[in-house]
DNA sequence: CTGGGTAACATTTTT
DNA sequence: TGTTACCCAG
């Protein structure tokens, strides 16, 4: 196992930044297999750097490991070579990702080698396992054990609330701003004092830092933290409590890290703090896939391993198993343009392959036609829709996909919609559950105290809160008091009376009474169902379709508790519709994945890279959007589509567009470019002269005579549709026409509520 | 309270 | 151009 399989053909050769250090995968170091003993078979079909990074257990290690190298199964099988060897028991073992996801399959790989064993491990999100340590030692922190862990919506919530305290001006300072502003501090593991003249402390009037301050102290009045106080918790826990952070040290023998690239300073912290005894920190990750810059990871933390870790040992995996030779050498071509980078030199043994298409298309309509017409013809040529996704920059790029193919009959989804526990009456039922199992939750009972209406308006929130301020004490509380006092009238009083009643009897079936039984008591005995079986609005029934799946869900779980605990850590998306259907995504959601063919449209300077991404963060910001292209192209196993308009439409204004910069950085010699005589390459219309008003070629085009005709097939000739009928719609589902008036109609439908569609959309159901 | 009218806004997003 | 959030009138 010395040295790299030298048949095969070594096609990539990149210039890099700073690889300074060359792999050193050669050498297996402090690895301890015996030389020439047969390998056991969970080890049996690694590569030579794959099977080094797995088996060199001792001391500091960082794995670059470069998209589609294999990295998840050298995570997996490190872990089941340090149990295997003995090295450490499953409950000695932490293992860090940074989405559920991963999570969830890590555990699921290594369950197959080593079975129940993996139940034992420390294996989560940052988040979790922070959580986890911080419900064991809150009191260190001034909390319960039993403290809410808010979502983004109740902080942003409690930021408004503490803006109007402070008379300032939430037009000029929206609450979310200045939300952003204390969660990057929190990203970088700065507390309120800490801050100093960070220029971010400038917003809302140079009171953030004040707003930050005052924000932790209601969380710790609420008995709350949000996301990032559950990594700080945990370092103020471990910086003060020597003996709970030993407890942890001698927990914690191995400690290995997904995705070490999108960690941030708060996170680097926490490893470092646990891993400064052990020294075994295994990190894994690439920094040509560091793509969340912008909400607080640090591409620094990876670049400085060597440094932050004296000794440190680095395995670059380089040989990709996914990607075509063309595909790999263009993405390797472009992300060698980025000059703050380690450096790696990917290398396939797929040879060639197609190379990457690179098509300029007139407008974003053409692109759409374009896109669908070659998913079409992969169909027909055998492929799979499940096989294909189209990769856009941002959110709003995926309507024109989604319009073609609703007018070609071509299944897709959408991946990253609307997710199940952020819906108002999922919200909402989750609120009268925290305030059961945590009656200090504030926010929790101002969302559901008059939700049903019970004649506890506005005015008398506001007495309640006013009293609680004023004690000191939490607004359950306060309506405790206050139902003894004569504050309220007799009507509100007696209202809250009865929640006050309510909840007190809610709470003590808490420990009796089952959980999903005790969740379906509290929804009806608070009359939360039958305002919803009241409501006419067509959205009910679906509503109160969720509320029985809600608490259905409550059976998986052993308590109350420890469901509000999954709800406020895994935002799972909403389950995605089986079938086979093409995927359409953001850049950002499809790292992890890979695809046969993908398409990378809008490829174009004003769209991608971004510019707000340059504005913000210059040099750095166009490197993060190189390594976003980087991380398209590499989705691709056999195919990549690269494709860019000349003209597009951005908040109803036309635009004129160029090429982007990352089409010129692709290797020429990997690319097949299908241009169309005028568009780009021979023409000057992709060169600065076109028109900035709508050309009017483009408003041809866009009176597509598929669209209009099917229009007037439908409407106008007697088959039409008219009010009342049912209807099928590709992406909203079934539904009932409300009105219906030349070509366009309102339809109610069942599970997205009223819309206006085009009749061509739809058909009777 | 509800609904309508309007003004402002429009990357990326997990926990 | 399409959505959303907020304000005011009924």
């Amino acid at each position: 196992m010395a040295g790299r399989d030298t048949s095969i053909v070594h096609i990539v050769h990149v210039r890099s930044g700073f690889a300074k250090g060359r792999a050193c995968y050669t050498a297996p170091g402090m690895s301890d297999l015996p030389e020439s003993a047969a390998l056991p078979a969970y080890l049996r079909n690694l590569n030579p750097p794959q099977l080094d990074a797995a088996t060199s257990t001792e001391g500091p290690l960082l794995v670059l490991a470069g998209a589609g190298t294999g990295k998840t199964r050298v995570l997996i099988t490190r872990v089941c070579h340090l149990m295997v060897t003995r090295k450490a028991f499953a409950n000695q073992i932490l293992a860090v990702t940074f989405t559920n996801k991963a999570a969830a399959e890590m555990r699921h790989r290594i369950a197959a080698v080593v079975g129940d064993t993996v139940e034992a491990m420390w294996l989560g999100t940052f988040h979790a396992l922070a959580a986890r340590i911080l419900r064991r030692h809150a009191e260190h922190v001034g909390l319960k054990p039993n403290f809410t862990i808010l979502d983004q919506d109740d902080q942003i919530r409690l930021i408004k609330q503490l803006l109007q305290a402070e008379n300032i001006d939430d037009k000029k300072w929206p609450a979310r701003v200045v939300h952003g502003v204390i969660e990057r501090w929190k990203d970088r593991g700065l507390t309120p004092e800490r801050v100093g003249a960070d220029p971010a402390a400038e917003v809302a009037g140079g009171k953030a830092a004040r707003l930050y301050a005052m924000y932790q102290e209601r969380l710790k009045t609420l008995n709350a933290c949000d996301f990032g106080d559950l990594l700080m918790h945990n370092l103020t826990i471990f910086q003060t409590r020597p003996d709970v952070l030993a407890e942890y040290h001698k927990r914690f023998r191995y400690i290995l890290v997904d995705e070490y690239q999108d960690t941030n300073v708060a996170q680097y912290m926490w490893l470092r703090i646990l891993a400064q005894q052990s020294r075994n920190l295994c990190c894994v990750g690439d920094d040509d896939q560091s793509i969340y810059g912008w909400r607080g990871a640090e591409v620094g933390n990876i670049l400085r391993f060597e440094k932050d870790f004296p000794g440190a040992k680095v395995v670059r995996l380089e040989q990709n198993y996914r990607s075509s030779g063309h595909i790999l050498a263009a993405a390797s071509g472009l992300i060698a343009h980025n000059r703050t980078r380690l450096g790696k030199t990917l290398w396939t043994a797929a040879n060639g392959g197609e190379k990457v298409v690179v098509r300029p298309v007139w407008d974003g309509e053409q692109e759409a036609v374009y896109v669908a017409d070659e998913i079409e013809a992969l169909q027909r040529s055998g492929s799979r829709l499940g096989d294909i996704a189209i990769l856009v920059r941002a959110g709003f790029q995926t309507r024109e996909f989604e319009e073609r193919f609703i007018a070609l009959g071509i299944p897709y989804r959408v991946i990253g919609g609307p997710r199940f526990y952020e819906r108002e009456e999922i919200r909402d039922a989750i609120a009268y559950f925290r305030v059961i199992v945590q009656p200090d939750d504030d926010l929790a009972l101002e969302r559901i105290i008059n939700k049903p209406r019970r004649g506890i308006g506005e005015a008398s929130v506001q007495t309640l809160q006013r009293l609680a301020r004023a004690k000191g004490i939490p607004l359950l509380a306060s309506a405790e008091t206050i139902v003894t006092s004569d504050e309220l009238k007799t009507a509100a009083r007696n209202a809250v009376r009865r929640v006050v009643d309510d909840f007190a009897r809610w709470r003590a079936q808490l420990d009796r009474a089952h959980h999903a039984e005790l969740a379906a008591t509290v929804l009806d005995e608070s009359g939360y169902t039958r305002m919803w079986q009241e409501d006419k609005s067509p959205e009910a029934p679906g509503k109160l379709e969720n509320l029985k799946e809600l608490v259905a869900a409550l059976e998986e779980y052993d308590d109350l508790p420890a469901f509000l605990e999954h709800v406020s850590l895994v935002m799972e998306n909403a389950e995605a519709a089986p079938g086979d259907m093409a995927s359409l995504m953001t850049l950002h959601a499809a790292k992890g994945l890979e695809f046969d063919a993908v398409f990378l449209p809008g490829w174009e300077e004003g769209l991608f890279p971004h510019p707000r991404a340059l504005d913000e963060k210059g040099e750095e910001g166009l490197e993060e959007e190189r390594r976003l292209a980087h991380v398209g192209l590499t989705r691709a196993r056999t195919r990549a589509y690269v494709s860019f308009a000349a003209n597009r439409r951005i908040h109803g204004m036309w635009q004129s567009s160029v090429p982007s910069r990352f089409v010129a950085e692709l290797p020429p010699d990997t690319l097949d470019v299908k241009s169309e005589p005028g568009l780009w390459g021979d023409g000057p219309q992709f060169s600065a002269s076109a028109p900035s008003a709508e050309p009017s070629f483009a408003r041809g085009m866009r009176r597509a005579p598929v669209i209009e005709g099917r229009a007037t097939e439908l409407g106008r000739d007697g088959s039409g549709l008219t009010p009342g009928m049912r209807v099928f719609h590709q992406k909203f589902g079934y539904g009932r026409v409300v009105a219906a008036e030349g070509g366009k109609l309102e339809v109610e439908f069942e599970h997205s509520g009223l819309k206006h569609v085009m009749e061509s959309f739809v058909e009777k159901a």
